[in-house]
DNA sequence: AAAATAATTCGATATTTGTCGAATTATAAA
DNA sequence: TTTATAATTCGACAAATATCGAATTATTTT
C-alpha cells in the first residue's frame, strides 16, 4: 500500500491513471498530453510500474501502458476500515 | 484530494490515524506512541489538520486531537471510479 | 547499412519533506 | 508568583522527489 499512495501522490501521475482509463496508450501518446518531456513521463510511468498500478510490455518499437486497478483494493479496504464507526469504550 | 493523499502518504501519519480511530488523543499521549520528537509529531498532525483528516480542540494545557473521516469520500469515490469498467470503445 | 523514431537511462539541480534540538507560548500546580 | 508541564514554532539539515537535457538502446524505415 506505501508504494500505491506513494504513486498516487502526484497529479502527473493521477492523470496519467485517468488517461488509462479510456484506453490502453503508449509512452509517446501519454508524454504528449503533458507539458513534460518524455524522459519525466518515462519516470512517472516507472514509479507507477512499481506500485503495479500500470501494467506495460513492447509491440515493436512502442511500450504499451494499460491500467491495473487490483492493487488499488487494498488501499480502498484501508480507507473504509479507518472510515467505519469507532469502537464503543465498552467494546475494547 | 491533493492535500489528503499528501498526508496518507507518510507511515507515521497513518498510523496516527489508526491510533485515533481507536479514541480521541492529546498531542502527547500520540507522541508516545513514537520514538520521534514532540515536535517531529506536531508537524505531522499539522499536516492532518491541513488535510482535514483530524480535527482538534484545547482543553486545559491539552490539545486533543480526533479523526474526521468525511474527507476520505472524495477519495474514495475517485479510486472506485478508477477502478470501474472501461469504457467500450463503441461507448466513447 | 544508414537514418529516423520510440523509449529509457544517466547525471545534475532545485524543491519538498521529515527530523532534530532549542526557544517560545500557554496553562496548571506548588 | 515561581516552577512544572503540554504543545507548538523556529532554524537547520539530510534525504527524497520532480524535472531537465544529453546520451544510450532498440526497432523500423529508407
Amino acid at each position: 500500500m506505501k508504494t500505491v499512495i506513494k504513486a498516487l501522490n502526484d497529479p502527473t501521475r493521477r492523470e496519467i491513471l485517468e488517461l488509462l482509463r479510456e484506453k490502453d496508450l503508449t509512452a509517446g501518446e501519454i508524454a504528449d498530453h503533458f507539458a513534460f518531456g518524455k524522459p519525466t513521463i518515462s519516470h512517472h510511468l516507472d514509479l507507477l510500474r512499481q506500485a503495479d498500478l500500470v501494467t506495460s510490455w513492447k509491440s515493436g518499437q512502442f511500450v504499451y501502458y494499460a491500467l491495473n486497478t487490483t492493487v488499488l483494493d487494498e488501499l480502498v479496504r484501508w480507507l473504509l476500515v479507518l472510515s467505519s464507526d469507532k469502537k464503543k469504550q465498552s467494546e475494547v
